[in-house]
DNA sequence: GCGTACCTGCAAACTCACTGCATATTTCGG
DNA sequence: CCGAAATATGCAGTGAGTTTGCAGGTACGC
């Protein structure tokens, strides 16, 4: 089961009480703060792997808070209000919540939602910002990579392991932390099967270009040379 | 009760007259414009709620007028027109209006519209940004999507699968993400249903253009490639 | 109530990525 | 320059993932 850090942010304590009490149970640790003020410290200082934001606050309200802990942080959040019509016009606004909760809501739906919200951005997961080189990109969001201008058509994996290795250009990975890295899910795998998807990323790679990035180190594992 | 500023522009001064008097019933308020002339302007000038705009006026048709209103501002608009071959194309040409009715119509069920929308578009609710690629226009106030110009009769849950890809051109979904972006409402459902949505957005897509714009990809979902 | 259309999800068919083995080639230490 | 060890490459089985057909259930309109 998880064991998710949430925080709470809702001036109606018994409300947020109710819901922390469901959280709890389900194996999740909880703060709970009942003011919008200082919100957004306390969500830097703290890393929560989500947090439930009420819209209508005092002190600041939940718009603010929302689009302030954006700015600098990619913590799942889910906003919750007390207005039907309200809904609509927050998803207009595009402040990049991941999911929202009309009041009354049933804490038994706000956790089904937390666990949904969770299940999609697994914790730990950032929002990958796009590797950019001068001549690779590479953009998590589209699941492309691009090398001089062409596109490479990487599959799953290869787009994986040479996000991980571009992310530090010159740093020097070996096969396990590969693996570790690109499928932190998975089974255990023979460590020699990363490199045939180095074969196959150098294969795509030099089908569109002579140079190749991917430097071997012998006796430790592979490198991306930016 | 609304208690809504309604500007009615419309040549035929009986039929306007009429109306007029339907809507003073529900409370509102309401002013007459006999030309296109100046319509802008007024508008701009008084904040009007909502705006009935006949198509065939004299001086600056209503098309002209509607354009230019949405330039600048953001009030519904209900357009009416005498032939209803013209309904099609003006959807075609997007223009933003919320409405469309044809002549003649019962002044019952202009109100009925104007009541509509007005719940639709809460006063001060900007509107939903439609959603527009060079190829495929979303409105998803008036739930319509048109490719190339044609429409696409998707239903509900097609809709709003598309929308949610199409409002992040490039970005790929995971079932999940589509699920509760397209459905946030409910329980959970199969994500493999959401495969049977784009199957069937695809073949009306089809229907209409040789072009596939939903990518998919493999292990990890969809993306509208505009 | 009746019919139509939509939503949902199962199952079969099919596609293709992942994996790992076998063999060739390269690298490293001496 | 040689042998050993590591890496590169060719290849194919397997299973995961997607597409597609289909049908039961359901909501909605008439």
């Amino acid at each position: 089961m998880t064991t998710a850090s949430i925080l709470i942010v809702e001036d109606e304590i018994a409300l947020a009480e109710v819901v922390r009490d469901y959280l709890l149970t389900e194996g999740m640790s909880v703060e709970m703060l009942s003011t919008g003020a200082g919100a957004v410290e306390l969500a830097q200082a703290k890393q929560y792997d989500l947090i439930i934001l009420d819209l209508m606050l005092p002190a600041v309200d939940g718009l603010t808070i929302c689009r302030d802990l954006r700015k600098t942080l990619d913590v799942p959040i889910i906003m919750t209000t007390a207005k039907v019509e309200e809904i609509d016009r927050l998803l207009g606004l595009e402040l990049g919540a991941d999911d929202y909760l009309c009041k009354p809501y049933s804490p038994r739906e706000l956790v089904a939602r937390v666990r949904a919200v969770l299940r999609r951005r697994p914790i730990g997961k950032p929002i990958e910002s796009p590797v950019t080189n001068d001549r690779l990109i590479i953009n998590g969001d589209r699941w492309q990579a691009t090398l001089d201008g062409s596109q490479l058509d990487l599959t799953r994996r290869e787009f994986s392991v040479l996000q991980a290795l571009a992310s530090r250009p010159g740093r020097v990975f070996s096969r396990d932390q590969l693996l570790s890295l690109a499928f932190p899910d998975d089974t255990e795998v023979f460590d020699r099967t990363v490199d045939s998807h180095i074969r196959n990323i150098r294969r795509k790679i030099a089908s569109v270009s002579t140079w190749d990035p991917i430097r071997s180190v012998y006796g430790v594992g592979y490198a991306y040379d930016g």
